[in-house]
RNA sequence: GCCGACAUAGCUUAGUGGUAAAGCAAGUCAUUGGUAAUGACUAGACAUGAGUUCGAUUCUCAUUGUCGGCUCCA
């Protein structure tokens, strides 16, 4: 079935390249794979074509698909197969590299007049072909590399039926509706501004205040596990980021220096160094290790303009960064407590293991000297025992990943994947076996002898900025009581109702909520409305019923609904107050 | 950075070679309300800079930024 599918949406984009040829009859092809719901063809146009031509592109492939066309494979020697491609100079190439991988033979796809050089996996007719749509266009890189010309991709989707596309469709309109970037402007949670940058995220009181939730919370959580915070200098002397050896390396990600006397300073794209200075700054004994320095650090990082993303990728983030120094026969242990954190940390923040996120074992390529430093035992050591423990701990749950380790050692990534589908890394455990190195960090063994410690750099919650993202996209903007912006409004039916409703406001701000009153010359109803469109927790209405009733019992009473639209009924404030205050303990 | 598209009030959108319309939000007044929009009125915008033109928000170019991709992602 699967197969079926991914045929149809590979006899899809042959249909759409027959129908550029027809229209547009000198367009040169490049390749047209199946993709994850849906597929695309990358073509050179001699004018360039925009999104408005997608229609008329569409009527022309449905009127080749109506001619009933039998898809036919035929084998061709790579000679007959160079004559047949002769004006196609990207199917040439393609047919020059099959032949420098030892093929003697190519296989050809023809629909009607169309052919085209092609691996296979195709329907028998066009006519079995299902509803499709062409989505977007884009540009891309011939072969994926920026030195190479940039062709015209066109993105399409089919599906066996119109109710399947339909809901494919439907699923896309709903992922734009989550995207953080609108709901944190619905939501007032962040902006940009032209003049301070872009990747420059402004958070608003709202977002600040998510924001210093996760901090306090993540601060405390490490607290509890043993590591030490500390602070360091979000800039630094370009020397430092020499003796790491990470300039080489990620120079062109970094900001440029800024000369200042006779210092050259950089804004910091990491804080490995900052802390393994930290570390130096004092003798260690084997005994003290593993050492856990943690740090929410503010780190910048010069970003390609095209690839800046709202919150999700910004230039300057910060990071609940930490860097634990250990002995070679404790690495192991410290992996899997990191591990342990980090599903504790995404438990608590609702992210589901499998589901939400999933670990990738980052490894090196002991060939390419250029990205990794060379140490082949090194890295056959720090490959195994990442293995290892996500096989004793997360054996179901990970997956390995050729040629993605930093330079210094192999990580384990966490994967998140957004609405879209789309994964990012939000958090990363890496092992170093190089810095230590570099920076000669030792500790003093049992035998009183100089030993160099493993490092360890890891991320809890990764860069706020991006798990901010995540985490507006997972609940819509809704957020759990312990993270919501403002957790409860107070709406005063009448004016009347004003004084008390300002002191059950002031009775749970005391308390420590983050409550606040809609005191606007408003109806009821209208406050309601935005209170619930801004995805406020708890609503307490005030009228005359609460009031009077409230001043014959010597209490407080407020009216509670919840922003889900259900009705909790009268409820006294201390009550109200003891509920809240254990929702947010136990950030439900 | 590259390819393509885009930029009108706080937000969402309309529109034009003769300086602009609406809804929501904001302010004022009236209304004193019982669980998702009370009514009236007021104020508020053509991203920036150049060019073409009698005249540019509209056309051209550049800049800045945004979006969809590519590339990249410590």
């Amino acid at each position: 079935m699967e197969n079926k599918l991914n045929d149809m949406r590979h006899s899809c984009s042959h249909l759409l390249a027959a129908a550029i040829l027809k229209l547009y009859p000198n367009t040169k092809l490049g390749i047209g794979p199946v993709i994850e719901n849906g597929f695309y063809y990358d073509f050179q146009f001699e004018n360039p074509i925009s999104e408005e031509d997608l229609s008329e592109i569409e009527e022309e492939m449905r009127k080749i698909k109506g001619q009933n066309l039998h898809i036919k494979k035929t084998e061709h020697s790579i000679e007959e197969a160079k004559r047949l491609e002769e004006n196609q100079p990207f199917k040439a190439q393609l047919i020059e590299d099959l032949e420098k991988d030892g093929k003697k033979t190519v296989s050809f796809y023809t629909m009607g007049d169309f052919s085209d050089l092609c691996e296979g996996g195709h329907l028998d007719n066009t006519k079995e072909i299902g509803p499709f749509k062409l989505t977007s266009i884009a540009g891309a890189y011939w072969k994926g590399s920026e030195k190479n010309p940039m062709l015209t991709r066109i993105y399409g989707t089919c599906f066996p039926t119109q109710k399947e596309l339909d809901e494919h469709l439907a699923l896309l309109e709903e992922a734009k509706k989550r995207d953080h970037r609108k709901i944190g402007k619905d939501l007032e949670l962040f902006t940009f501004s032209d003049l301070v940058g872009k990747g420059l995220p402004l958070l608003t009181h709202k977002g600040a205040t998510i924001r210093r939730e996760l901090e306090r919370f993540i601060v405390d959580e490490e607290l509890k596990r043993g590591y030490l915070h500390v602070i360091t200098p979000p800039l630094a002397k370009v020397d430092l980021y020499k003796v790491s050896g990470h300039y080489p390396y990620y120079k062109d990600t970094m900001y440029p220096p800024m000369k200042v006397d006779e210092e050259e300073l950089i804004l910091r794209p990491m804080t490995c160094p900052h802390h393994f200075m930290l570390y130096k700054s004092q003798p260690h004994s084997y005994r003290e290790l593993p050492i856990k320095y943690a740090e929410l650090a503010s780190q910048f990082r010069y970003e390609k303009s095209g690839e800046l993303t709202g919150l999700m990728r910004v230039r300057m983030f910060t990071l609940s960064d930490a860097h634990i120094f250990a002995r070679l026969e404790q690495a192991k242990k410290v992996i899997e407590e990191v591990l342990d954190l980090i599903d504790y940390v995404n438990k608590v923040l609702g992210l589901e293991k499998g589901k939400d996120y999933k670990y990738r074992l980052s490894l090196g390529d002991r060939n390419n000297e250029k990205k990794y430093y060379k140490d082949d035992a090194a890295w056959n050591k720090a490959e195994s025992i990442l293995r290892e423990v996500l096989k004793e701990t997360n054996a179901q749950y990970f997956y390995e990943a050729a040629n993605e380790a930093a330079f210094y050692g192999p990580k384990i990534d966490v994967q998140v994947k957004n609405v879209i589908g789309k994964e990012e890394t939000a958090f990363t455990v890496q092992y170093d076996f190089v810095l230590p190195k570099r920076f000669k960090l030792t500790y003093t063994d049992e035998n009183g002898k100089e030993q160099e410690p493993v490092v360890v750099h890891r991320s809890s919650l990764g860069a706020f900025e991006r798990i901010m993202a995540f985490l507006i996209e997972k609940y819509k903007g809704a957020f759990p009581l312990w993270l919501s912006p403002i957790q409860a409004v107070v709406i005063p039916i009448s004016e009347k109702n004003l004084n008390f409703a300002q002191k059950v406001d002031k009775m749970l701000k005391n308390a420590g909520i983050r409550s606040q009153i809609d005191d606007r010359d408003e109806r009821m109803q209208a406050k309601i409305r935005e209170a619930t469109l801004q995805k406020v927790p708890y609503l307490c209405i005030i009228g005359n019923k609460e009031q009077e009733d409230s001043e014959k019992d010597n209490a407080q009473y407020v009216c509670l609904r919840k922003r889900s639209s259900e009705d909790l009924g009268r409820t006294e404030v201390s009550s109200l107050i003891n509920k809240l205050k254990e929702e947010i303990e136990n950030r439900l």
